[in-house]
This record gives C-alpha cells, structure tokens and sequence, in this order.
DNA sequence: CTGTATCCAGCCGGATACTG
DNA sequence: CAGTATCCGGCTGGATACAG
C-alpha cells in the first residue's frame, strides 16, 4: 500500500521517508557493512533502541533493508540493505559532502568490520 | 557559536542541520526562485505559518539563507540563499533523482517564477 | 543478543486568530 | 505582506527495566 504523499514532489516524497535525524545514520552504518543491531546501538551517536527498532521497522517496510533471522544461533537477524537501499548512497554521500566542507569538525572514520 | 555535535561524522552533523521533513522544502523553492514568505507558504506541501517562520530563522542563523527587508515597501521582505546555502543543491539533487527513480507518482513540476 | 514496554518531558506541527 | 501567539494533540526520543 503507498502511503500518502504530501504533493507529487520526489523531494518532499523522498523526505517523508528519510527525512529525519536517525534514518540515515543507520542506513550510512549499513553501507558501512555493520548488521546487527547492537552494531548500530553502539554507533557514536547513541541511538536510544526504541528509537533503533522504530526506524529499522520503518526501513524493512519501506522495502530499504531485510531483516534475517539466523538458524544456526537462536536470536541472532541481520538487517541488509535492499537495492533499493543501496540506492541511497549517492545521497549519503552528497550529505557527507556537505558537511565535510561545510561543517567544521567532521570528519570520516573508516572503522568498518 | 558552534552548537553541539552528536559526533564527528560529516553525515549526523548534516543532519542536525537539515534533518526534519521541512527544511530541504524551503531550500528547495528558494533554489527555484522563490523569495517571499508567502511563496513558500503557497507550495503543495502546505507548511504551516509557526513552523515556516521557525525554519526560515534557523536557516538564517545555520547562514544558509540570509533576509533582505526592502526600503522601499514597508513589510517587504525576501530570503536568498548564501553560497553555502546553494551547495546544498547537489544534496536535493540527489534526493529528488532517487525519489525520481524509486518513488511512484512523483514528477518534477518546473512551475519558477 | 534482540528486541519490547513504559514512563515521561519536550518538541513538532496543524489550526486558528491576531498584530504591525 | 510577514509574521507572532496560542491552543493542544500527538510524536520523538532519552532512560530504564524487562522478555524471548
């Protein structure tokens, strides 16, 4: 089912999915290969975990990540990017962009697994 | 005054910036032309008047935006975008190719003054 | 480990009315 | 025209405890 869009604007439709403080950060650690969700609680911006299974709800239903349940350990999912999920990069990366140049004090670090 | 980070990362910093579903709309229709309040009060996604005037100060605070009174009429007043305002525009750029691309129903709809 | 459940303060934001 | 003021319900998100 689509859910409502506010106009036919692919920004304003693109923000209705994306557009807050937390989703992106968790797609970005994703991309960075990280997959558990004690992964992403441990990212340096200290997602509350309410908040952590809200958003990675949101993104499974969105079609952006899937969650898999392991059958070898019991209680251990991963969430994976989608293609569609993967899509996003470009978007991470202009944001990265952004404020490497135009925020002092940022800076990448290359930590993946 | 350099307000606080949630951490170092190009990305999170950003998005204490423009990290709501308002913000990259305003910045949006001033790339399109757009300079009254008025202006951006008329597009689609119907922005209230409280939260048009909050998003407009903190753009102008965050000095991606700055406003201009006219002497000539009285309550005349227009938003432009700084330079660092506009470099956002690879940013929507990339949000509204992937709204584009992965997001039905929407379309660009070139409609500048 | 992967969540869910609460509590709860504060912010967001829609509607509306009003001011200079 | 360009806002400000206010009411107010609902969401956000931090802290903490608990469950499968």
């Amino acid at each position: 089912m689509q859910s409502q869009h506010r106009s036919p604007c692919p920004v304003a439709c693109t923000l209705d999915v994306i557009g807050d403080k937390w989703t992106l950060l968790v797609v970005r650690d994703m991309l960075l290969g990280r997959t558990q969700f004690k992964e992403f609680s441990a990212s340096p911006e200290k997602i509350a975990t309410n908040i952590l299974t809200d958003r990675l709800n949101k993104l499974v239903e969105h079609g952006l990540a899937e969650r898999q349940s392991s059958e070898e350990v019991a209680g251990r999912v991963i969430y994976q990017l989608t293609p569609k999920g993967k899509s996003l990069k470009p978007v991470i990366r202009a944001i990265a962009n952004w404020g490497l140049k135009q925020i002092d004090g940022t800076e990448i670090r290359l930590k993946s697994k």
